[in-house]
DNA sequence: GCCGTTTTCGGCCCGACTGTTTTCAGTCG
């Protein structure tokens, strides 16, 4: 039983109420549960086991109950009950755009649709548009919305949107009617997948803006084109909105659209208590208050100040506390990308990287790095070419020249020489002590063996932290962002031991990975661990993931103090016990 | 189902767009 089992069942008892006609806001406490669940700082599984959740926000007496019997016996009697109810495959539905629970219902009760072949058959027989609330034109949407989902994925990679994002915002602004732009939503917030794009546009001709916007290139489809809001598809698939609003109203409309909802119920009902009335083109004053009218805002620093809060970062957005602490004035100073100094875990084509240590060497210096780690695979990588000690003392050697030379034309730069180990399937690790021993760091990663049970792969992970040589434990989960789920581990067990050794985590970079997962670092920073952001580089363009790792970073709630690749050459000399080199 | 300095009942965010409708329901974010 996982986090994400109990975050999913929730979920789906939420789906079921919502077909049954449940009260709405029921079937929102399920859903906010669930997403409470999810984002959880700790080990919810383990507390809902010892039917520990009291206290916690969101998850009242019923939720606690239906959670702990759910992680004690691994089943849920309320659950199975009402999942009897419907078949299986009526869920698939859901995915359809368009399709919401009461279409779903009057669908299966009418016509017996429980299925997406179902749903399309009757959508080409003409019985769907004979429906009372349907009609042609919903069958004609409903068509190519099934046709649509088996042509494309509907989530992305947060690195794999990022260019086409970019060069969007810049032909929106490039347009002479468009005052402010902004891309909002998740991909604000730095979400690591992301459904669609919304773009926000400040404009007092919106449909000027709304027109440009469809006709951009690139765009393969109009889904909605409306006065002041379009919706499109892109030709990769991806879906991009845009709201067109006011000069005045943009600062309220980007918090709004920012989101994520569960921040923005919260702002609401803050501003609520201050007798004022928050939506998405501005902070009003609530009916029957005696409040005088807010002024406009120029930032949203002014419209958080106004509410009595510290201006909160798009990434923190998620409702795990940070009105709480922006309140006290606790909110953490995140680390932003021009504090790193350097970064560990970069690979050269003596394993599976694309350029040669000098080219790598030569691209962080430009990048302005003090120092850059390189960790090649070892020898039990068979398929990146790993190194045997033989070759890797070879390249110690050629790390120490290069050294030398920087030294010599007064470079101010420093190639440390480590190894991406990989960590054996009984945990131990693919270099002997001597060996590991010549190395200026180690970051430990499994590469095999993944389908290991949750116990087995715990103990391996632990095995390898408590390895005195391992500087650092590379992409924790071993996921591949909407390709391979993480293995099993229990990963509060494995913080505790690289809280105890000293052991630094790695945030990997890579868009596919950014592994350790977010959601884990508010735990990991509290028990001391530090975070090292490296961006397991297989070229010299790999290096700018660093990016995408810092985004995460302060998703996490990390600081500069607690990424090691902040300290400067001199501080992680000292750290990692080398010698400066003479 | 959750919450509470108006605390055990009565609220709970709300506006744009679409399609099917003669004034609104459903979906989405």
């Amino acid at each position: 039983m996982t986090r994400d089992d109990l975050a999913d069942t929730l979920e789906e008892i939420a789906l079921l109420l919502e077909l049954k006609g449940e009260n709405p806001f029921k079937i929102r406490a399920y859903r906010g549960g669930a997403e409470i669940v999810r984002q959880f700082s700790g080990d919810i599984v383990l507390l809902a086991k010892n039917n520990e959740l009291k206290g916690i926000k969101g998850i009242g007496d019923a939720l606690q109950q239906k959670l702990h019997e759910l992680a004690s016996t691994g089943k849920l009697d309320f659950y199975e009950n009402l999942r009897a109810e419907f078949p299986e495959t009526l869920f698939d539905l859901f995915k359809i755009p368009g399709l919401g629970p009461k279409k779903i219902k009057a669908l299966y009760e009418a016509l017996a649709v429980d299925s997406v072949a179902k749903l399309k058959e009757v959508a080409e027989s003409g019985e769907m548009a004979k429906l009372s609330g349907f009609g042609a034109k919903t069958a004609e949407k409903i068509l190519e919305a099934i046709a649509f989902r088996e042509s494309n994925a509907d989530r992305f990679r947060l690195g794999d949107v990022a260019g086409a994002v970019a060069s969007i915002l810049d032909d929106l602004k490039a347009h002479p009617e468009c005052l402010r732009a902004e891309a909002a939503g998740s991909y604000r917030r730095a979400k690591e997948t992301v459904h669609d794009i919304d773009f926000l546009v400040a404009s007092s001709k919106p449909e000027l803006i709304i027109k440009y916007f469809v006709s951009l290139e690139g765009v393969q489809k109009v889904i909605a084109e409306g006065a002041t809001k379009a919706s499109v598809y892109l030709e990769s698939g991806l879906q991009c909105d845009l709201r067109v609003v006011s000069n005045e109203e943009y600062v309220c409309a980007l918090a709004y659209f920012t989101g994520s909802k569960e921040h923005n119920v919260v702002m609401r009902g803050r501003a609520l208590e201050q007798g004022y009335t928050l939506n998405e083109y501005r902070l009003g004053v609530k009916e029957g208050s005696d409040k005088e009218v807010p002024p406009a805002f120029e930032t949203e620093a002014q419209l958080y100040e106004f509410l009595g809060l510290e201006y909160i970062p798009p990434e923190l957005r998620e409702n795990t506390g940070e009105v709480e602490a922006a309140e006290e004035g606790d909110l953490p100073r995140l680390i932003e990308v021009e504090n790193l100094r350097g970064t560990f875990h970069n690979h050269t084509v003596a394993s599976d990287g694309k350029n040669t240590l000098e080219e790598m060497a030569g691209a962080a210096i430009e990048l302005g790095l003090q120092y850059l780690g390189i960790a090649d695979h070892s020898k039990s990588s068979f398929q990146a070419n790993g190194l045997d000690a033989s070759r890797l003392r070879k390249q110690l050697n050629e790390i120490k020249a290069l050294n030398q030379k920087f030294t010599e034309e007064g470079t101010k730069f420093r190639v440390f020489a480590g190894s991406e180990v990989d960590i054996l399937k009984d945990g131990s690790l693919d270099f002997d002590d001597e060996m590991l021993g010549e190395l200026d760091y180690v970051v430990a990663s499994v590469h095999n063996a993944m389908t290991l049970s949750e116990k087995d792969m715990t103990d391996r992970l632990i095995k390898a932290v408590n390895h005195p040589s391992v500087t650092m434990l590379g992409h924790l989960t071993g996921r591949l962002l909407l390709r391979r789920e993480p293995y099993a581990v229990n990963i509060p067990a494995v913080i505790d031991a690289c809280a105890e050794t000293g052991t630094i985590i790695e945030l990997n970079a890579n868009p596919w990975r950014l592994d350790m997962d977010w959601r884990w670092w508010k735990l990991a920073t509290e028990k001391g661990v530090k975070c090292s952001i490296n961006p397991d580089a297989h070229s010299i363009d790999h290096l700018d993931f660093l990016w995408f790792g810092v985004r995460l970073a302060r998703k996490g709630w990390l600081t500069r103090e607690d990424v090691i690749n902040t300290r400067d050459l001199t501080d992680i000399e000292t750290f990692l016990n080398v010698d400066p080199v003479s």
